[in-house]
DNA sequence: ACCCTATTCTTGAAACTTCAACAAACATCA
DNA sequence: TGATGTTTGTTGAAGTTTCAAGAATAGGGT
């Protein structure tokens, strides 16, 4: 697979120019969010991410591996992310009842205030970077390809362990 | 711009979905190649950019202010990069004539043959991760959505200084 | 009850990125 | 020439991410 081969299917001229041209966007709008939300949170894109989808669960609180699973992030990042998240006290820890190993994450006050504060100034990014400048087609169509993409790279999110639902 | 105000125009419901299937797509693609080039590289994807960016530059060399620009990273993360490249052996520095403060990035024969090497593979996952799973219609439009997302984040890129132009 | 395997979460070290600060060389203009 | 401001590239420290390893609990099956 990794073997020097002559046959390998090389990019076209548009494919390449699609490809980079991916890579550029990318790249420029997480880093642009990253600046955005590290000056007004204090906080990189990700962390944010998990705020937000903490704000979003039922008791504003969820087991780590569900949240690192949400968040498509290893629960290894999770844990150090956490533990900072914790530091600045915008989230805290509490350890789950029904199971001795688990731990739910907190959005404590603070951290829901934070996200209060900034999430207009965040909108209003992506908005600028993204809705504002593509017809309703195109955000239609971007939709469509990016749960593609996503689920092509997803070990089979539901049903993967139930072979005779494939 | 971040202040907690009651117009903000929140994204819709498909924006929303469309927003999301944006980040879970790119961080996972991002990661898989991440894991497939240290795997079959030794590097980290945005280190393997900066070799085929080289290899395409003239004599395979190339400014270290151009080089950050067309990768679309700091000039301080290129520092750092190249700094470990160079350990690995596989780009050199080296003084730039014409003006002493410049440095090139030059791609090494050891950087090129890495290069080779871990190319094909490289390719057969970007094409199984997006060119195989979209139509031609759909290539086109990311292609195009994409120059669109990257033109807005690009501080005018040409042109910038050339009122006159614009 | 016991054994075996899987899951959950954490940890520390190494690698990577960001940010602010800096020195050196260039450029412009008077 | 000299003053002033800009560009180039680097550095160190602090923050983040990855990776491999490990401790604790859970979930069967026998």
């Amino acid at each position: 697979m990794t073997t020097h081969n002559e046959d390998t299917r090389w990019l076209d001229d548009e494919e390449q120019r699609t490809w980079r041209a991916y890579l550029h966007a990318t790249m420029l709008l997480e880093d642009h969010l990253d600046r955005q939300l590290q000056r007004d949170a204090k906080m990189p894109h990700v962390y944010y991410g998990l705020l937000v989808q903490l704000s979003q669960a039922p008791r504003r609180r969820m087991r780590m591996t569900e949240l690192a699973r949400n968040a498509k992030i290893t629960r290894s990042r999770l844990s150090h992310a956490v533990a900072r998240l914790e530091q600045h006290g915008w989230v805290r820890r509490e350890d789950c009842p029904s199971d001795k190993r688990g731990q739910n994450a907190i959005l404590t006050d603070a951290g829901f205030e934070v996200l209060e504060q900034s999430a207009p100034g965040h909108v209003a990014a992506v908005r600028q970077a993204i809705f504002d400048r593509l017809t309703d087609e195109q955000q239609k169509s971007l939709g469509e390809i990016m749960r593609i993409i996503a689920e092509g790279l997803q070990p089979n999110e539901a049903g993967a362990d139930l072979p005779w639902l494939r």
